[in-house]
DNA sequence: TGTTATGTACACCGATCTGTGTGCTTACGG
DNA sequence: CCGTAAGCACACAGATCGGTGTACATAACA
């Protein structure tokens, strides 16, 4: 393996977001591919299996480096999680395409790819309420439901707080399961969310049906 | 990560209590002791965070005994999981004064003090599936998926595996809801559990309902 | 240009973790 | 009673972890 003194990538000019605290274009970008690295590495072996020096030579920074942006190690975990990209949420609610009902559904056409919701592992890893990364999950956890429910609402359902909430419930157990069986279960979750949807969205659902009729 | 250094050993059914040649009880029982501690402790503060120290300590057994009895903390974590006590599992599903619906839903009781099924967290932290805990959390989902499909044929539900697979979906997302949330989510998942029955279970639905009001 | 913030290389610290080596004590069955 | 197996106390090895100290290099800006 290579492991010269020059820089495997050239870091072209800094963008907007590598900006200093005080709005002033210094440095290199280190602060970015330190939580990029921790994207990716956090992601698949998560936070306590993966050091700092690790995460400094993905990163290719020194770890010096990284004690100059970070406190601590908690501090690059918490930022992970608060950065943390919500492509798949925003990515699904934001489409126009569809309507309310389907959006609430699409939202459990997860990529086989995701091993675990982050927050779930943060949470379970870090196993302190306190942690600032706790914290970012619980926030997270309440604004998928949040936006659940306002789709809910759009899509005419009568209960939509407590459709939302079920529906976010859905997400994490299809989550969890997913991990421990090693085998997708967002198919199942989707056929409950099918079946809750039917049930709370009153008579006037028949917007665009394509699933079965369940009706009682 | 796992080692792959697991004897053949302690696998056979002689996981008895520790007897010898005709039965009689020999030693002073550390081996129970180290594993009714690691129940309480790993519970309560995960799998990585209780040192070996610690789990001998509260055993009150030498840490050069533990090693005598387990050749690994691996092999401790799998019997810790292995052995884990099915009691709110049996302990639902045997109940004859119960009716298989009303067993269905019991099943989502569960006591506020139960902070994550110790097979989510113990997946989450080994983060290996090749680990025989992660084998053992694996058998047990299935078990409980099956249970559930059981009661539910017993019930009359038209797919009780289906049923199944889905009610045990929902215990899992409750677990990983209330960790991550520090808020019940149990009774969220009953809600959602008593419209899949109602739904899954073709008209004899109103067989016998006097459970109290689920939703929060 | 010179200054300064930013980044680097690398050894090192103390804590903690799993796991052993060694010598000693004690319970229990024959 | 004695012999053996079970258990104990305790130091220590080896690895890894988060985090620092120090001396040096360089990009960005005035």
């Amino acid at each position: 393996m290579y492991t010269g003194r020059y820089p495997a990538a050239y870091h072209g000019p800094m963008t907007e977001m590598e900006k200093g605290p005080k709005g002033r274009r210094r440095g290199r970008g280190a602060r970015e591919r330190i939580l990029s690295a921790s994207q990716q590495l956090f992601r698949e072996q998560g936070v306590n299996r993966t050091g700092m020096n690790e995460l400094c030579a993905a990163a290719e920074v020194s770890k010096r480096t990284a004690y100059q942006h970070f406190t601590g190690k908690d501090e690059i975990v918490a930022e992970y999680l608060r950065r943390f990209d919500p492509s798949v949420l925003s990515g699904v609610f934001d489409r126009t395409d569809l309507t309310p009902r389907e959006r609430l559904l699409a939202a459990f056409d997860i990529p086989p790819t995701t091993p675990l919701c982050p927050f779930i592992a943060a949470a379970v890893e870090l196993h302190d309420p306190q942690h600032p990364a706790s914290q970012y999950a619980r926030d997270y956890k309440k604004a998928v439901a949040a936006r659940f429910a306002d789709t809910a609402r759009e899509a005419g359902a009568a209960d939509p707080e407590q459709l939302g909430e079920q529906l976010a419930l859905l997400i994490d157990g299809a989550a969890a399961r997913t991990r421990v069986l090693n085998a997708d279960a967002f198919p199942t979750a989707a056929a409950i969310a099918a079946v809750l949807i039917d049930n709370a969205i009153p008579a006037a659902a028949g917007d665009d049906r394509r699933w079965e009729e369940v009706s009682s």
